[in-house]
DNA sequence: TACCCCATGTAATCAGTTACATGATTAT
DNA sequence: ATAATCATGTAACTGATTACATGGGGTA
């Protein structure tokens, strides 16, 4: 035992687990659900990391049912190696921004073209916030949402909160003479 | 030719190279300083992607000086793998935020446990911020700083501003009685 | 019966991280 | 002389992405 550390992908797998067995398909669609806001994962490392933790014994394949669905449940090994990550001090976030990239690059675009990105993204934060602020509200009004999680979908609003006044706020020489407003 | 598309990190080379020869030292260091906020690489991913340009003629290897520095300056082929990278839709950004994913998994984790990890990253971005304000500063009173790099700068601001935000909103049940005031 | 979605998985590749090895040059 | 820093690079690995292959089950 005492294998190696789980790395922060398989660690939510487990952490899901623990309400009661779960398919890697009904695995990528919670995570995608509960965390996709903040953590990114694919379908195809969801059955890498399973294949992986079954053989280390942190969780056990259960017989398959019909369409070949297969449960996972948690072993009691599984469970200590999550309560392990969870104790550890998080690293820090790591943010990649393409846009600011080429945003930093922009001398080397026509003006009007950098101006239709920075508008095309603009938008899609607006769209997101939006989003955000409905599931909020789709939360505070059905009880069962625990706090903590509610807590991380706040983050979503803060977060594009700042974006978007970081876009209100660039030159408008950038956002071209057709205006960013939304 | 029109081999494949380049990566982010390989174009961002590229655009460093514009102004002039670099080694693969100067290159790190340049990146860090101009675009280390918003995207990561590597040493190793540097001296990688440099003789992977070389070989497809994006690049071209200058003559070893002293203590083996080697200088690498942009082909007519790198300039257009840029103007070509450049011109597309940026991506839109991804972010990993590993404080999150523990949160939302916060019941498996005692309170003061938790508040204490949140405080630290609060401190974290607390001081991060106050960074982002000192170059802001620094680059408003040099003025040879272009407006792009500039804006790209200022999103740090904006992005910390709401993380602390959101940090400061937090149910003190998370944040614990100890208290998480700045 | 034909089509779409559910569900699992493999293969191949690419990108990113960490650690290490090597040697030159500068400063003390 | 010796230590610190500059500078290049390789090796090994982990993680993430994309694409594809396969077949069951439900529905029109």
């Amino acid at each position: 035992m005492a294998d190696r550390a789980l790395n922060a992908t398989a660690a939510s797998l487990l952490g899901f687990l623990h309400r009661g067995p779960l398919t890697g398909w009904d695995l990528v669609a919670t995570a995608q659900l509960v965390i996709g806001d903040f953590w990114t994962l694919t379908q195809s490392q969801v059955y890498r990391e399973l294949s992986a933790m079954d053989r280390a014994g942190l969780v056990s394949a259960g017989d398959r049912g019909s369409r070949d669905r297969r449960p996972y449940s948690i072993t009691d090994a599984g469970r200590a190696a999550f309560a392990a990550w969870i104790e550890r001090d998080p690293p820090s976030e790591t943010i990649r921004f393409p846009l600011l990239l080429t945003l930093s690059f922009g001398r080397h675009l026509p003006a009007p073209r950098l101006a239709e990105m920075l508008e095309a993204h603009r938008g899609m934060h607006a769209v997101r916030l939006a989003e955000y602020q409905e599931q909020c509200a789709a939360a505070d009004a059905a009880q069962d949402v625990d706090p903590f999680s509610r807590a991380a979908l706040e983050f979503g609003l803060s977060y594009e909160r700042g974006v978007l006044a970081w876009f209100d706020q660039l030159p408008s020489t950038m956002t071209g003479p057709s205006g960013a407003s939304s």
